[in-house]
RNA sequence: GGUUCCGUCGUCUAGUGGUUUAGGACGUCUGGUUCUCAUCCAGAAAAUCGCGGGUUCGAAUCCCGCCGGAAUCACCA
């Protein structure tokens, strides 16, 4: 049997880091089996409809390298793929409903239910609105909410992650089917676009939990067969155990990556945050997740979100992706990261700042930091130099007469390459008679005036003899 | 409050009755890599497996009770 998994995101916004995951595994699942992966965007609720979240949505999943099988965009046979172009279909499951006596339209008006409401929560009993079921229910027609008609009793089924569940009657209730605006609620509409689309399995996050029984109601009513129940636990907030969300922070996608985080590490880390292979692996392409994923692995208790480990396994990704892809792949990914001064330098110089920096980056935009002294000049801060660590006990002339014996040393050098200047540095070391914590920690902060950069003969070769050498004699004259 | 779910180092997790002195990763700390920062390497500290009973020769693993946390209880999804 084909598997067919879905995201259906409402367009409410963007998508956050508490729930790209509910888009990542049914992209996993679907795709190591050779299935099809939909993505149907749920915008039943007008008021809280987002102009252009829709293509946002689209962006992020884009981005994270999320392709659907079916739905906007690329079409299908099973659309229209947004909600609000599907009343006539639910309209239609509806009067089935009704047809058989399991739905009713009602006419309590709102200000009626706050009371039953009010009345039960004063008396400290559950609401269930079945208990205040009117009795003389109209014909269903535009501007009147249809209820479903529950029979409570009790339900077992089985949740893919979560295992054996279980339910009393007391969970069954007379839910919204169709709001009096006439577009369907959530609880009714995935129902009717699950089974019309051929979705096998549904996956979505534990707040959907306590609802399932409502859920497997109507699906019972319906007469149709349910997809496989696939619960994903929460994302928790770093400082709590509460869910994660929008209120609390929880950036956007795309924030992520306009903060330097590419989007294999994203992946990586949202894919291995609740599941695991059972192996000691940690990092991941996105293909070996296709291969490996598998959901009775998926934890069945939420995970904090730890932004130490994602950066962590950016870093990796960042060294993989130079290591193995090459220079140019990596630096494909950098073009919005660079200083502002490194604005009229050319690709090649720019390729061979990342060659050597690129080891020491969390996230792609630390270039910004790291590298500008490599494109303008630094500005001379004596202070960094005499308050050095190694370099405070060296009087000003001491320091004057190594950099002027370094200019010179160098100034002599025929090639301009690593190796030569590593050999000319350590030659220096013997013909001044100091330790490479002292000659070396002044030329690195005379041409960088940087709190840290690579190693001194790289920076010197990526800098250019003639850069160089000007910026050690503007420093041996300022001092 | 009702209902439901969850509970192994600070965090993510391995573990499905004995090979477990509970393994790995992040983080922390220490040392090494001729300067810094990072990488990399080596090492350390860190979990009475929520608590209490039981079953068993033997339990993190099975059962019961309790405690703690979370989710949900909308004409939102």
């Amino acid at each position: 049997m084909e598997i067919i998994t879905r995201f259906a995101p409402s367009p409410t916004g963007y998508i956050h880091i508490g729930n790209v995951r509910s888009a990542i595994y049914p992209y996993l699942l679907a795709r190591q089996s050779g299935g099809k992966m939909i993505l149907r965007i749920e915008d039943t609720d007008r008021a809280r409809y987002v102009e252009g979240a829709t293509e946002l949505i689209e962006d992020t999943l884009e981005w994270l390298g999320i392709n659907w099988d079916e739905g906007p965009i690329v079409g299908g046979s099973h659309g229209p793929y947004f909600q609000s172009e599907r009343m006539e279909i639910y309209h239609q499951w509806a009067r089935k409903l009704i047809e058989q006596g399991r739905a009713y339209a009602d006419p309590t008006p709102p200000e009626k239910i706050e009371e039953y409401r009010k009345e039960c929560n004063d008396k400290k009993t559950p609401f269930l609105y079945r208990n205040f079921r009117p009795t003389d229910t109209p014909e269903w027609q535009p501007g009147i909410p249809l209820r479903f008609k529950a029979e409570p009793k009790e339900y077992n089924w089985h949740d893919e992650v979560m295992g054996d569940l279980h339910a009393g009657p007391e969970v069954l209730d007379d839910i919204i089917l169709i709001k009096k605006d006439g577009y369907p609620t959530y609880n009714f509409a995935h129902i009717v676009d699950d089974y019309e689309m051929g979705v096998t399995h549904l996956m979505r996050g534990a707040e959907y939990l306590s609802s399932t029984p409502n859920y497997l109601a109507i699906y019972e009513a319906l007469s149709i067969e349910r997809p496989k129940i696939i619960t994903l636990p929460h994302i928790l907030r770093s400082d709590g155990r509460k869910k994660l969300g929008k209120r609390d922070g929880a950036k956007s996608v795309t924030e992520y990556r306009e903060d330097g985080i590419l989007a294999e590490a994203m992946m990586n880390y949202l894919a291995c945050l609740g599941w695991n292979d059972g192996t000691e692996q940690e990092i991941y392409t996105k293909d070996e997740l296709i291969k490996h994923f598998s959901v009775d692995r998926i934890q069945s208790s939420g995970a904090r979100y730890d932004e130490v480990k994602l950066l962590w396994l950016n870093g990796q990704w960042i060294r993989k992706i130079f290591t193995e892809q090459g220079a140019e792949a990596l630096y494909a990914h950098t073009q919005d990261f660079w200083p502002a001064s490194a604005k009229g330098s050319s690709d090649e110089d720019k390729l061979k700042v990342l060659s050597i920096i690129y080891d020491r980056l969390k996230t792609l935009s630390d270039l910004r930091e790291m590298t500008d002294y490599f494109f303008k000049d630094p500005a001379i801060d004596l202070e960094l130099l005499k308050n050095n660590k190694f370099l405070k006990k060296l009087s000003e002339a001491e320091l004057e007469s190594l950099l002027k014996t370094s200019i010179m040393k160098l100034d002599n050098l025929e090639s301009w390459d690593a190796d030569t200047l590593q050999n000319a540095l350590n030659e220096l070391l013997a013909e001044t008679d100091k330790k490479p914590a002292e000659l070396f920690s002044l030329i690195r902060i005379a041409i960088s005036f940087a709190p840290f950069s690579p190693a001194l003969n790289l920076t010197m070769e990526v800098l250019g003899k003639e850069t160089t050498l000007a910026r050690l004699n503007a420093v041996a004259r300022a001092i």
